[in-house]
DNA sequence: ATACTATATTCGCTTAGGCGAATATAGTCA
DNA sequence: TGACTATATTCGCCTAAGCGAATATAGTAT
């Protein structure tokens, strides 16, 4: 772990848009499109954090034909297990977050590719 | 809790400056004086940056005679226990932290005071 | 009053980082 | 090849926020 990356870490937990990335990603793996059809994001904007989320260790990417998947980055030390669980609590106190749940919660929602995503 | 303290509390968290602070009220009460002299920062930052945790709803003032002494504020939710806790899990991946935590167990290190410090 | 101590605030500067808009890249399909 | 989709990056702008230096404030002592 490199010497700033506690700060980087924190620092990536200090944006909303991020937080709600974040606590999607809870729930497993998600590409681009659904996330930003999710919390209704523009879609350069969603990019533009997850890039940062991934400089600061916190979500994996992985490529499927078009489409990109994230997932969280699995914790190797205890403050990153720290960092987690504060995520798991934040959501009573991040308007948005509940809204996402509930959208995310009706399943499929985003885009229909070609050949059918899959899933 | 006002809508945006989430992001406020992880933002105090993201500066070194501030985690060696909040760390080192982990301990207890300290004045700046002596959170001065430990973190060897010089004053005026250290002051700006206690400002800061003050207005993020992290530490908590009190001022007797000359001296300001600081707390951690009492966590109220389970994500500011969940924020605390991450503060006592990053000692080790903050190198500055360390140095700290051994400074200030040289005891009262810090300012003589005309007529003595109360301890 | 003056002098001194502890702490806080302001100023001017510089960098980080957020945003929307536009554009670039990369993979797929016909 | 060209058209289309998904995603990433760049650009220009603006605000947040860090810093050192200087200064202000407040309490104490004489």
């Amino acid at each position: 772990m490199k010497k700033s990356s506690v700060n980087l870490m924190f620092r990536a937990f200090s944006d909303r848009t991020r937080l709600r990335i974040l606590h999607l990603l809870l729930q497993g793996e998600l590409c681009v499109c659904d996330l930003v059809s999710v919390t209704r994001v523009p879609q350069p904007k969603a990019s533009r954090h997850l890039a940062y989320l991934r400089r600061a260790g916190l979500i994996l990417g992985r490529r499927d034909g078009l489409w990109n998947y994230y997932r969280l980055a699995p914790a190797k030390t205890a403050f990153h297990r720290s960092l987690i669980q504060c995520l798991k609590e934040c959501f009573r106190d991040v308007r948005e977050i509940s809204g996402d749940d509930r959208r995310a919660a009706r399943a499929g929602v985003c885009c229909v590719p070609p050949k059918g995503k899959p899933r």
